[in-house]
DNA sequence: CAATAAAATGCAATATTTTTACATATTATT
DNA sequence: AATAATATGTAAAAATATTGCATTTTATTG
């Protein structure tokens, strides 16, 4: 006489007709199966002290990953936090700089980065990000294509969960640790205005980035705080070189001379300087420029590109304390923004006195 | 009427006077001491399907990530290999185009790639890269500082446990897969021949570099086999802009004029030019000069600099694939070498004909 | 090559850890 | 205040891991 049933699974959970049965979680008897040895081999291989490395001991370990066996931590031994940093990994000094500050800051306390990649064509990040809490005590976000709804399905999903975004956004969901792009743009306006300029280029970045947003605002908003200043010519640029280059076409045909421009970032102002050398132009006779980010390449770029300098080892420093914080007192917490000052490094591409 | 147990710990195991006893593992009823609830509710809050952010089950998830309690993966869940990227993370684009090839390449595999971190002052690499080996299916080794003695004692502890190393090495103890960068230096002495040059000049990277000294001798060699080519100069660089720019003042002080140099790698190249533009030399006019690594910015600089290309991707997707193999038919491999070719892409820099 | 020692393995008993039924307490809803 | 829904603890049951012992396999020695 046979029995007949309907095993089927459904998230995750198995059931037999319709009656719930066991998670099948990764057993030693799993390895035991895969690898053909006992189980009882399987516990010694895994439980010695030292490893060997014989045949079947590395078919178990190999095995043991392959199924997703967990390694326990022994009392007492993991008692730092792991902090993932997410983010979109892109080509660039730019990312090397924020993951290299990270974990310097991370050195000088308990808690360990872990950087987390998410892939570029990604529908489902908002699950990937809750997976990841999961895994880890907190996560720090730098994802700059992440909408406010986004944020807002994570924070209902997390509740509590130690979640900080390092981006900052025109009306925040999340805790926000960033840089003061605002001060950024405002501090060039500032120093063009010093320099004696009274008409401004502007040569934007990104439209659907906030950070990008900010940095424009604080130098508009300079500008139009003063009566005797005045934007006599602007272009969407994109952060790349090669929009730069397109911008000084566009700006040549103008025939405007003798202003100031903030270039969004460091890139766009390669570009544009680079097509405005092979012009003729001299920088700073022509026109001054200022940048954004600092790159080491402002120094080596003649002239040297005047920037705003982010310290990425600051912001580190302050977002892996704010989660910290965030782990011992899971108090609700909800939009705060903590801004990280930047500093203007001045040099000679905003420099024509001196120079001419 | 009492007994006492002399309690202590050895190679993290415990023992009561000489007796062994349990490695203590984490378990539930360490999170249910940490959090003051009982282990039932524990175990329930840790198996539910979908997590409610209540209080408890915060606290219970915070504790479990604190003390390292593993998050058992589910049977026939987590089949893709974890291969660990280890390296010392510094700033500059280098490294996030490494990290970005590698990324990019496990996209189109079932691996997934893992960046971990090593601290730049580490007694303990050696012992660090062993620990990781039990969490990953393999690894790749970016790790310039690494002596063969460290790698011979990692290919000790490791056994066929799948290693490689991504920089090339005089006398490789582990497999290896790396750029050809012999041929790389080889390319770019045979294009300054092509372009009319016979008097050559060298700026070379740190001499305890095995992929610097590759570099030297692919271009060395091709001077040496020529017999109307000659090497007139050479500086000893170590891969920074400071020591380009002091190279060229030393190149100054000699008088050479219309040389062809190769700069060892591109940050030197640009902290060479820069210092000549800035000393009134017109390039490629007065001197030719080609770098190694292709970064973004040899076209961003004015002249363009030539430069020797590395594919990452190329290097990734090997790694990858190499790792793969070796956990699928596991049979001893040992200082195998796989080169990846490099291609020389040349720019204004050297191009003194077409220009003049 | 046989004799012996050392190491690895499987079986099954034992120990440990996790889950769950049931009773009770707490919180939310009406 | 009554009722329902949810959360928790206790203790029993189920699942999983470890280990003593016997056996097999591999390595070493004379």
């Amino acid at each position: 006489m046979h029995f007949f049933y309907k095993i089927f699974t459904f998230n995750g959970l198995f059931f037999i007709n319709k009656r719930k049965i066991k998670t099948l979680r990764v057993t030693l008897k799993h390895i035991a199966d895969d690898t053909g040895l006992s189980i009882a081999t399987v516990s010694r291989a895994l439980s010695r002290q030292k490893r060997n490395h014989s045949a079947s001991e590395e078919k178990i370990y190999s095995s043991a990953r392959k199924l997703g066996y967990p390694f326990f931590t022994k009392a007492g031994e993991n008692q730092q936090l792991s902090i993932a940093l997410v983010l979109k990994l892109y080509e660039g000094e730019f990312y090397a700089s924020l993951m290299n500050g990270f974990y310097e800051a991370s050195e000088s306390t308990s808690s360990e980065i872990v950087f987390s990649n998410v892939a570029k064509q990604n529908e489902n990040i908002v699950d990937d990000i809750i997976n990841l809490s999961k895994k880890h005590s907190g996560i720090c976000l730098f994802l700059p294509s992440m909408t406010d709804k986004d944020y807002l399905k994570i924070k209902e999903e997390v509740g509590q969960y130690p979640i900080i975004s390092l981006l900052p956004s025109k009306n925040p969901k999340i805790d926000t640790v960033c840089f003061d792009s605002y001060r950024g743009g405002y501090m060039i306006a500032k120093h063009f205005e010093e320099q004696g300029y009274k008409k401004f280029g502007l040569l934007s970045g990104p439209s659907n980035r906030a950070d990008a947003l900010f940095r424009n605002n604080g130098f508009l908003n300079h500008i139009h705080e003063n009566e005797d200043l005045e934007l006599v010519w602007s272009f969407d640029g994109d952060f790349t070189s090669t929009l730069g280059k397109a911008a000084f076409k566009e700006y040549k045909n103008t025939g405007l001379k003798d202003i100031a421009i903030f270039g969004g970032n460091d890139y766009s102002c390669f570009g544009f300087m680079k097509a405005a050398i092979e012009s003729g132009y001299k920088i700073p006779n022509d026109f001054i420029i200022a940048g954004y980010d600092n790159l080491t390449f402002c120094e080596t770029y003649t002239p040297e590109l005047t920037s705003i300098n982010t310290d990425f080892n600051e912001l580190g420093k302050k977002s892996i304390r704010i989660i910290e914080n965030m782990v011992a007192d899971d108090s609700e917490s909800f939009g705060n923004i903590s801004m990280i000052p930047v500093r203007i490094k001045i040099r000679n591409s905003t420099n024509s006195k001196n120079q001419s």
